[in-house]
RNA sequence: GGCGGCGUAGCCAAGUGGCUAAGGCGACGGUCUGCAAAACCGUUAUUCGGCGGUUCAAUUCCGCCCGCCGCCUCCA
């Protein structure tokens, strides 16, 4: 298996720390709003890089925090008249229903900044002791890059590179320009903690040094985020950690590409940030996922309502393959001879699957070859009167495992399950037998005109039949 | 100014120094159907932004040019 590390700027074999163990961290939202579609992008990436390590059979401890302290949240706590952590403490639930939507798994951890103060506290008190961190007067805590020799080294650029280019204006209290604040000390009516220091915050950047060396050791393998989190972000989480621990920080560091929304890019000025909460109301979570991983990873990914169509298409074709895999084992025979062929095809599916995600976790790639696999389906069931039982077990085995790693379907013990919503489904169902039944008569009764008018009525309310050898069909558009 | 990416069929998007350039959507023809729908079968890039170079061979490597985009500031 290879992965593309930011930190050497090429595939890289993917070797983890501990055989059979593979421990990663990912940066979480900062839980002032809902989250974006970029946040969600994210979010699919790196669960299906886990799912994928996991479908290897790797043991993995997946860290995702949440930043609960923060100056935007300060704000936006003022604005909306609220304590800074109710409201953070009300967007990380608000995360969990959109990232639920998402089919992305709970992390194994979601540790909160709040929660972390005294480990935080301690590293940056360990950061002062070996002089790579100085205080000032007001209580502020800065780390000193000039005193940690790799700066720059994740994002490639030389401290004076980034001088030379520098746009912000500088604090005259820093020693160097680029010098971050690990403190910040507290004004008036900010919340703050108590610290050796004086009461204040944390910088951005510390809370993660601090909880992934809490949770995976000062070593680990896998750390991801978007790619706007290189710099300043994880360029600033190394020389903390390694500043701190003397160790080598994170193996190999994973970044996905950004999201444009109609060939611009999403951001408030231009008012075109499109929020999960909104687009699951439109697409369909499934649809939305097979989207975000229809693009390389690393590529720039551009959205569009109607390039969801092909999405929405597509996947609606994997779920009448699936459909009609259950009907096929309905009518199955296990006393028909083996299949050779279509099992060696399937076995060479899942050999086409496996090297698409080694190569760097190619997911459009990987996509692919469940559409093949769906085409294997169909054209068996197509020309198969009666279906073997035991080939048609493997090949559902199979579209399972290969979901399972992609995640566009939900699954509940080890099934997929396409059925949106329960609820008044009973009724429904009920009466659409009913309607079906009737329109059957019609039909006998080459009665067409009623029975396209039924058909007709229902489409425009959502409801599509369609007429099959095995009986009459239906399903919610 | 510094760093990086991209340009493959109508759209989206993989990919490779030489073997039929994946897959999805769309379009077209056929099978099935009372008609549809779905599914299936087939067609849809002699060609990979342009120009040069390296090579027996380049879409794939190198150079230049054109066009597009991202980061360098809070940001997934």
């Amino acid at each position: 298996m290879e992965l593309f590390n930011t930190l050497t700027r090429r595939k890289e074999k993917f070797i983890p720390g501990e055989p059979g163990r593979v421990k990663m961290y990912s940066c979480g939202p900062t839980t002032y709003n809902f989250i974006h579609l970029g946040n969600a992008r994210a979010l699919v990436v790196f669960d299906t890089i886990r799912r994928y390590l996991i479908y290897k059979g790797y043991r993995v401890t997946f860290i995702q925090n949440f930043t609960d302290i923060d100056d935007k949240i300060i704000k936006r706590a003022r604005e909306e008249n609220m304590d800074t952590i109710a409201l953070a403490a009300k967007y990380v639930n608000e995360y969990f229903t959109d990232a639920d939507a998402l089919n992305v798994m709970r992390a194994d951890v979601h540790p909160k900044v709040s929660e972390h103060l005294p480990e935080i506290v301690e590293m940056i008190g360990r950061l002062i002791e070996r002089g790579i961190a100085y205080t000032i007067p007001e209580g502020d805590v800065y780390f000193s890059v000039r005193d940690f020799p790799g700066y720059g080294k994740l994002s490639g650029r030389s401290l004076d590179d980034m001088l030379a280019g520098a746009r912000v204006e500088v604090d005259p209290r820093k020693r160097d320009a680029m010098d971050f604040a690990l403190w910040k000390s507290a004004k008036p009516d900010e919340p703050a903690w108590d610290s050796p220091w004086g009461p204040g915050r944390p910088g951005w950047h510390i809370e993660c040094s601090a909880m992934s060396l809490k949770y995976l050791g000062e070593s680990f393998d896998i750390h991801g985020g978007g790619a706007d989190l290189i710099f300043p972000h994880h360029e600033n989480e190394i020389a903390q950690s390694e500043g701190a621990t003397g160790k080598p920080f994170a193996r190999y560091w994973v970044h996905n590409g950004f999201i444009t929304i109609r060939e611009e890019k999403m951001s408030k000025s231009i008012g075109n940030i499109s929020l999960v909460r909104d687009l699951v109301k439109v697409f369909e979570p499934a649809a939305l996922r097979s989207f975000l991983l229809s693009t390389h990873y690393r590529s720039q990914l551009d959205f569009d309502p109607g390039k969801m169509d092909a999405a929405v298409k597509g996947v609606n074709r994997l779920k009448t393959c699936l459909n009609l895999l259950e009907e096929g084992l309905t009518r199955a025979d296990d006393s028909v001879g083996t299949n050779v062929d279509l099992e060696k095809r399937l076995e060479e599916l899942r050999e086409r699957f496996e090297s698409a995600m080694d190569d760097d976790f190619n997911s459009a790639l990987a996509q692919a070859v469940l559409f093949d696999l769906a085409s294997e389906i169909n054209s068996y069931l197509h020309q198969t009167a009666q279906p073997e039982q035991g080939i048609l077990l493997k090949a559902r085995t199979l579209f399972t495992a290969f979901n399972g790693v992609l995640g566009v379907f939900r699954e509940e013990n080890g099934r997929i399950v396409l059925k949106e919503e329960a609820g008044s489904d009973d009724l429904v169902a009920q009466l659409l037998d009913l309607i079906i039944g009737v329109r059957e008569e019609s039909r006998k009764k080459k009665d067409f005109a009623t029975s396209d008018r039924i058909r007709d009525e229902l489409k425009a309310i959502g409801i599509v039949l369609e007429d099959t050898p095995q009986g009459v069909r239906w399903k919610r558009n």
